[in-house]
DNA sequence: GCCCTCCATGTGATCTTATAACACTTCATG
DNA sequence: CATGAAGTGTTATAAGATCACATGGAGGGC
């Protein structure tokens, strides 16, 4: 609500195509704030350098990527660092884990309550992220039917975005 | 068609329930057997014994776990002993891998076409495929809509199996 | 039979990803 | 300003995965 954010859930999801990029970064950055102080969450210098290193592109980051830029903005430089700033920006659903590829996505969604899935390109690495319907999938009715009690699903798809589906073509 | 499985994919997955588990494991290896004949697939020892292994429990196993029980039965114990036997597995359809959780887990329904999902309990680590529909999802919707060609999808649900949601209410 | 090639296996080394444990600092609060 | 909870920094190590190279065995062509 407080956010600038002018992109909404309505809109296929962006990721893929061309879009004015410096809005994500910095849109991305004053939701997460402002989330932060409406939820009392302490956004201190290190959680919000990850999510600008994370919101700079629309692919997933390896921890260890992230961690090496950290370093060079002389924050501390050893694993836990950034590991425990992704902690808290998933745990927060300011961030996400691409299980798929053990790294991690700044949300494209952090204003709302989501139950993301994710497309990823298994040539340029880019990874856009859309809705799902948590429900009345065949996955739920499974779940209903042995008396498995979802939590949280994971859903990842993987293959080819516009641009190199166009160069596999040729 | 060759397999002697009483399963088949309109039933509730198993996982689970009770059951003769045995028959999992003898029916798995045969149906894996006939599976590699008509491939033309060589099923040799290594490959055999790791889906054994993975058959003998509805878990994911870790690709560690999985090398200390080679090792124990005269295997090569080396890493890429284990991850070149699952890599077959998994390529062929016998087996597959959580990513949530780095494991592997043999396939409940080597014989068909599959598009499998999971539901992993957060408690005992037990999993259960199921199958899903690959189509008409929010996610499928949105590649469409993005031109994102979808070669395969990562479906893996976290929560608790029905003995552990029982366990958590008393 | 023999050779040759392909595929599979075995092994050592290394790389990537992730966590445990502990010390020190910061900050809000009483 | 004492206190405690949360955050950060660092060392060490665990867990997951791959690379590179040597060996061995099954089949095909001769």
């Amino acid at each position: 609500m407080t956010s600038g954010a002018q992109k909404n859930s309505t809109q296929p999801p962006l990721g893929f195509a061309r879009h004015n990029h410096a809005a994500c970064v910095s849109d991305g950055l004053i939701a997460a704030e402002s989330r932060c102080a409406e939820d009392g969450l302490r956004f201190t210098p290190v959680r919000r350098k990850v999510l600008e290193i994370l919101l700079q592109e629309h692919r997933a980051l390896g921890a260890y990527v992230i961690l090496d830029r950290l370093r060079e903005d002389g924050f501390g430089s050893q694993p836990p660092v950034a590991y425990r700033a992704l902690e808290f920006l998933v745990k927060h659903g300011l961030a996400h884990k691409i299980e798929r590829l053990n790294a991690f996505i700044a949300c494209a969604h952090p204003d709302e309550d989501h139950a993301p899935s994710f497309m990823i390109c298994r040539l340029c690495d880019s990874v856009a992220e859309a809705q799902s319907t948590p429900n009345r999938s065949a996955l739920s009715d499974a779940a209903r039917a042995t008396g498995f009690k979802i939590e949280r699903t994971v859903i990842e798809a993987e293959g080819l975005c516009p641009g190199c589906a166009d160069k596999e073509d040729s």
